[in-house]
DNA sequence: ATCTCATATTAGACATAATCTAATCCAGTT
DNA sequence: AACTGGATTAGATTATGTCTAATATGAGAT
């Protein structure tokens, strides 16, 4: 059962566990894909009618603030959202716009001279191409 | 002198030599920074004030389909641009959202097993946190 | 040098994504 | 029960990007 878990995740961040907010982390850790704001709007509404778009994007923005979800912008389309599980990169079809999961690995650092004064938080690796669906059974173009 | 050059990529991908094309082009390999679209169109037209917006997003897109420039999309904020000259990584700042270059380095590839059907057609990575200027002195937080 | 036409440009309407506002609601506290 | 501050709401607003249909133009052909 993730409820537990979402009360304790929520606890953590100091966020009050509102019937809203909890619909979005619930349903973000039970998806599997990468849904857009809109998306998730619906999904939440199709359970229990009483969310508004506005409270959708607050609690987005504040699950990433929190560090409980993670927000994944695609070249031309509309922002993407999944919850922070199991580490793992992001494969971005060019064609469909569809964020795939790809298997984690560790990603080599840049120097710290090369930083400079940045303080580095995050470190990821987005692959491009064409998804399972969009490749075409023998490469063409 | 750029215009040769400019002219030369252009003709290698067919695009015709129009005045707004090679604005946008110019603009964006002078320029250092990774500028909006609209910061485009605002200086391409403030050096000749005879481009449309659509224009600029028209150019953008051609250019980018073309492999000439790139595209960077940047959570919650607006898509930034940059000419492709050397390879480079992207650091991309939480708290401005300004984009800055970091050396490129090789990436290591997912294993082929992994990625399956898909065609990989990119590999960038991208570093988060804050940039030169917004970070503080001492590290707080 | 001129012609021709596919391509490019234009202004502005339209569409979509996201944020803001101000009124209201509600959970926990006293 | 009243208070308080965060959360929610509908809808307006802003920001970003796309489309349309009329017009203009670059560059190869003549």
């Amino acid at each position: 059962m993730d409820a537990e878990v979402i009360k304790r995740f929520f606890d953590d961040s100091r966020l009050r566990c509102t019937p809203q907010r909890y619909a979005v982390m619930a349903f973000l850790m039970e998806c599997n894909g990468h849904p857009t704001a809109a998306e998730i709007f619906k999904a939440v509404n199709r359970v229990d009618p009483r969310s508004s778009r506005a409270t959708t994007y607050n609690n987005l923005r504040d699950l990433v603030l929190a560090g409980l979800v993670r927000e994944v912008a695609v070249e031309g389309r509309a922002a993407r959202f999944d919850a922070k599980g199991v580490r793992h990169h992001h494969f971005v079809c060019d064609r469909c716009g569809n964020v795939e999961d790809l298997a984690w690995y560790d990603v080599p650092r840049p120097a710290s001279r090369t930083l400079g004064k940045r303080i580095l938080r995050e470190c990821e690796l987005i692959f491009r191409g064409l998804c399972t669906k969009c490749a075409p059974r023998r490469a063409s173009r």
